[in-house]
DNA sequence: ACCTGAACACCGTTCAAGT
DNA sequence: ACCTGAACACCGTTCAAGT
């Protein structure tokens, strides 16, 4: 049977977790799903767009908390959910930082925290503000967990604590939602 | 006169200055210094160690803001001094992001807000995490906004508006000072 | 001590030609 | 419609050999 899309983006992702972004190479790729790699430009334009639809396939994943009336409990929650789906993907902060960064994602995987400020009275603007100052702490948190993790696989530092990380994830959090209560002066 | 590790590092920020870090190739570095790629390796083990290098003296260029009683004053003026160094290198917040993660960097430039909170009477640890909050908005914001520049400017996307960009920022470090300054509980 | 020349093992992307 | 084969223009890195 001939190759799709999703095909692709597939088992992208299934290198990606096994072997990193550095190994995932539209030659690997290709070889993966048995093909030349020239096929793959039948189905994508180019790696870029390649990633970006990993990266949506990940953040895609972020189960959304149940309606909590405390926007201060849910935001918490979502942030570690997204968080932990990072977790479950090699490289993955890396990947969906940069594709942010540079647009090419499809999905808008921060409408649900924004839409819940909203709800909880927060103006457009200052809601999406507020989303993008939590989003780049996980991402930033998330990358450095991720990139000490695999350097002391090979070996060459340490094995990073969990629970320090974990610590320092939930102060950031703390830190932000605080910080939101108060510029935000909103209720529940 | 023979090439020194100096010479090599100043050129590699002249060319990601110039021309951005998808450039800055070995080969690229090696011409501008009328040299072969190979030679470049008795300076530089490879090139992450370049990578990082370059980062360092971007870093080392921020400059500290002067003693403030205020530290709640002092930090947003850190942030912004942060902010507009990344601003003036070309792709500088990846760069240092990406450093940052991999730990390859030489230079502490978290060090002096750490040390500025701690004088305020902020335990270590805590100090530490709250600066690591800060840094990752900051860079994570600059990633973004220095990402949308270039693909304004191959006109890709609308150029960014940067009295958005300005308020945006503005109402991060805020959010996450105000965070702090609760979770904290400290005085000047 | 510092660099050349040349190679090794890769990349992403394009495209005529095949089926 | 979908893929092959082969090329183009690159990469980072190594290393014997030169000066």
């Amino acid at each position: 049977m001939a190759l799709n899309r999703a095909d692709v983006v597939e088992a992208a992702l299934a290198i990606l977790d096994q072997y990193g972004i550095a190994d995932l190479t539209m030659r690997r790729l290709a070889e993966r799903l048995g093909v030349q790699a020239g096929a793959l430009y039948w189905h994508m334009p180019n790696k870029q767009s390649l990633l970006a639809a990993v990266s949506d396939v990940i953040v895609g994943q972020v189960q959304l908390p149940r309606d909590d009336p405390d926007w201060r409990a849910w935001l918490p929650d979502w942030a570690g959910r997204l968080r932990s789906t990072l977790l479950r993907h090699r490289d993955a902060a890396e990947l969906v930082s940069t594709t942010r960064a540079t647009g090419l994602g499809g999905l808008d995987w921060l409408a649900a925290p924004r839409r819940r400020l909203e709800e909880a009275g927060v103006p457009e603007g200052e809601a999406a503000d507020a989303v993008q100052v939590l989003a780049h702490f996980v991402l930033g948190q998330v990358y450095e967990e991720q990139t000490r993790a695999q350097l002391a696989e090979l070996g060459v530092s340490a094995p990073p604590d969990p629970e320090h990380s974990e610590r320092q994830f939930g102060f950031g959090v703390r830190i932000i939602i605080a910080g939101l209560a108060q510029s935000l002066r909103i209720g529940g």
